[in-house]
DNA sequence: GAGTTTGAAACT
DNA sequence: CAGTTTCAAACTC
């Protein structure tokens, strides 16, 4: 059903719209793209590597709709699903009242509701979101077939009808990741638009320029049809759904963002929303099951916050604090709405507006000035905002107003809060909410204000150790404007926590931010991309050096410790919890978690980490094992936290060098296409893999490279000619690693 | 909380 | 590219 109707919605875009290429069109319709990927060697590779199965999946995630958590974190940390393009510099909200409303604990649990943002609910903002959903397959689609057939995305100029601009559409294929924020940009300024003020600079940040960004989807529908022919073939991997399933909602998430094309939405569509949704959360709690850990039943894994923890940690991007404010508040939340429980139309457009306008109601805010509210760009917010979208929806209805997140949140409160939607499923299963749900309503709605709830209990108990509130950047000289500023370096606006002084980090001198991260990544393209990648253990042909080291995770760059041993945090190795490889050039390396020689295992790293979860487990009293089986299932993942339960504060930052991990080593079956493209990346669809891939990642041949010397005209070649083409096996790892290129977002303007 | 240490980032 | 300086986090007291 889902599928046909999700067709019949492509067809209806593909008759509005006319390419250039009528036979591509009708390719995409039969199918034939996908067959030929599947024929293709690479496509080959990755199916018997790993759970991540061909773009054909995301189709069959779509219908089923199962949902990944792992996957969602992933897709959170992805610049791209925020979608909140305007800066592409992901904002925090900052919002005064809400810091003094907010505990000394910061808890956001209690956040006064007045504090929140009424947002404004578009009157076509259903009919968008249910155009997202529909796009959401095809957009995932396209994006691999940026990466894979980047020359046959040519559209041609689409009729007026359609609405559709066929620009967009092209380049939205090959940058999906973009798509969105130029969406925001675009239907900010077209009339009745939530975010007027998102996109200041639209002429450097949007890359489209299209009016009209539901013509964008439409170019993107129009190959859905043949992205639904796969669906049959991947459906009988679970895992696989559920991965599909996250990024199906990420993109979902996303587009809502960015403000879906009205024109494009319909009933129907929003009732395949609703059924992707509960395939979702149920597959969801199937797929917690089957993590390797064994012994725990799910529920006790899901419902570990520390677990979450970690898998945050390991798998969110430096971005993802911000987020994880919104996630938690919104779990809050959740228990705080009466009905949110019952919300059973996940169909309801309206369920779908609120998202929406949260996430828009706090880019204003960004806008605004001062709020530090805390999307970030391609979060999990988007997504989580579309999954939890039953609860959400009732909460906003209850009200009628959204109030924003307030990012004063801490980090580590945020931390937690991450754990949250593990959590959440298992309420979900328990009330019928997901999780998903409750991430959603964190980003849009107040915090609960019920002190006593568990969840809340939890992240006290595991934040003990931890500061009151969220380390902010303390930047005394820098004006937060250099990657000395970790807010900067992440990617995010300084928020009213920052002690910092003189600070040009915020959205006010959005212009400013931009032009200096332009200046920094001009110098270092990846100077926002992520630190650490975790090796592919799973993906063994990528034959990388870094695999000798005995860490998974790899410091990109490697460390230059000459004093701490890369015992300490001053160690990037260390304070990222991986271990260091050849790259580094440290001193009397001692890394716990691997050094530079190899001489410690990796399962000295991993036991210290299970260890210090078990600890935390028996502090908490929560289920000792879910933490370390959640954990243990994501550490094979992600990189290993530190021996301190505090995450560090780079990880954040290496969270993203996590979601790399997944990507390379596929093992959570993550699709590459979950993970958007960085920014940095979008300009060039096709960047070179080499310069922009991990080195652990990279084959052999350049295990040292410097990332500075990666030249960014370098990106763009085009991957299938290189020389490492002709092993297969590189192809399919380059392949993935584009596409979990780091979400930092850009601010350098794609032409 | 102040001061020191440390290593990344930035600069020359 | 190497050396130096600047910077802010991490750490110590």
């Amino acid at each position: 059903m889902k599928c046909g109707m999700l067709k019949g919605t492509c067809e209806r875009a593909s008759s509005s719209m006319e390419m250039e290429t009528p036979d591509r069109t009708k390719a995409a319709s039969s199918s034939a793209p996908i067959s030929k990927f599947e024929d293709s060697p690479v496509f080959n590779y990755i199916n018997n590597l790993s759970p991540i199965k061909p773009v054909k999946s995301i189709h069959i995630a779509q219908t089923l709709g199962s949902l990944s958590f792992a996957s969602l974190h992933t897709i959170f940390t992805s610049p791209q699903s925020s979608s909140l393009k305007e800066s592409r510099f992901h904002r925090r909200y900052q919002n005064l009242d809400l810091s003094k409303l907010k505990s000394p604990s910061r808890d956001f649990e209690r956040e006064n509701p007045n504090g929140r943002a009424e947002a404004v609910i578009p009157e076509n903002f259903g009919a968008r979101i249910s155009i997202a959903s529909t796009t959401v397959e095809q957009l995932s689609e396209h994006n691999e077939f940026a990466f894979e057939l980047p020359h046959t995305l040519d559209y041609g100029s689409g009729s007026p009808d359609s609405s559709t601009n066929q620009d967009m559409s092209h380049q939205r294929v090959q940058n999906f990741d973009q798509q969105a924020e130029p969406d925001l940009g675009n239907r900010q300024t077209g009339p009745g638009r939530e975010w007027p003020n998102l996109v200041p600079d639209t002429a450097d940040l949007l890359i489209f320029s299209s009016p009209n960004d539901g013509e964008a989807f439409q170019g993107i529908i129009q190959r859905s049809p043949g992205l639904e022919t796969g669906l049959d073939a991947s459906i009988s991997s679970s895992l696989l759904q559920n991965n599909v399933a996250g990024l199906q909602k990420m993109q979902l998430l996303s587009q809502v963002a960015s403000g879906c094309n009205p024109e494009m939405g319909d009933a129907s569509e929003g009732i395949e929303i609703k059924h992707t949704e509960e395939d979702l959360r149920r597959q969801d709690l199937e797929t917690m099951g089957s993590f390797p850990c064994g012994g725990l039943n799910n529920e006790a894994e899901l419902y570990d916050p520390f677990a979450e923890i970690k898998t945050l940690s390991n798998f969110q991007l430096g971005m993802r604090r911000r987020c994880l404010d919104f996630e938690m508040v919104g779990a809050h939340y959740h228990k705080s709405l009466p009905d949110s429980s019952n919300a059973s139309s996940l169909s309801h457009p309206e369920g779908m507006i609120a998202s929406t306008n949260l996430m828009l109601t706090s880019v204003n805010n960004k806008r605004g000035g001062e709020s530090s509210m805390c999307i970030l760009p391609g979060i999990g917010l988007h997504l989580n905002s579309l999954a939890s979208t039953k609860n959400y929806y009732n909460a906003t209805t209850h009200d009628g107003s959204f109030s924003e997140t307030r990012s004063a949140m801490s980090c580590k409160e945020l931390l937690p809060q991450s754990v949250i939607p593990n959590a959440s499923d298992k309420e979900a299963d328990e009330s019928g909410n997901g999780f998903l749900e409750d991430n959603l309503l964190a980003l849009v709605l107040p915090e609960e204000p019920n002190p006593n709830s568990p969840r809340k209990k939890r992240r006290k108990t595991e934040h003990a150790g931890e500061d009151d509130g969220c380390k902010r950047c303390n930047c005394k000289k820098s004006k937060c404007l250099k990657l000395y500023c970790e807010c900067f370096a992440a990617g995010v606006y300084c928020v009213e926590p920052c002690a910092c002084q003189g600070c040009f980090n915020k959205p006010i001198h959005e212009d400013t931010v931009l032009a200096t991260r332009r200046q920094i990544e001009s110098r270092n393209p990846l100077a926002f991309a992520p630190k650490v990648i975790r090796a592919p253990d799973s993906v063994t042909e990528i034959g990388d050096e870094s695999m000798k080291t005995p860490a998974s995770a790899r410091h990109k760059r490697g460390c230059n410790c000459k004093k701490s041993s890369c015992l300490k945090k001053y160690c990037e190795c260390y304070q990222a919890g991986v271990g260091c490889s050849i790259n580094c050039q440290c001193e009397g390396c001692k890394n716990k978690f691997g050094t530079k020689d190899g001489s410690v295992p990796v399962a000295a790293a991993d036991c210290e980490a299970e260890d210090e979860e078990a600890e935390k487990c028996a502090k908490t009293g929560l289920h000792s094992t879910t933490p370390s089986r959640l954990s243990r299932s994501l550490s094979q993942m992600a990189v290993p936290l530190p021996p301190k339960s505090k995450p560090p504060r780079s990880a954040f930052l290496t969270t993203v060098g996590g979601t790399y991990a997944l990507n390379a080593t596929q093992k959570q079956g993550k699709a590459e296409f979950l993970l958007p493209l960085s920014p940095k990346f979008e300009k060039p669809p096709l960047f070179n893999a080499e310069d922009e891939m991990p080195e652990i990642l990279r084959g052999s041949t350049t295990p040292n490279a410097d990332i500075k010397t990666a030249s960014p005209n370098r990106k763009r070649v085009s991957p299938p000619h290189g020389e490492l083409d002709s092993s297969p096996s590189l192809r399919s790892s380059r392949r993935l690693i584009l596409q979990s290129i780091p979400s930092f977002p850009s601010l350098t303007p794609q032409h």
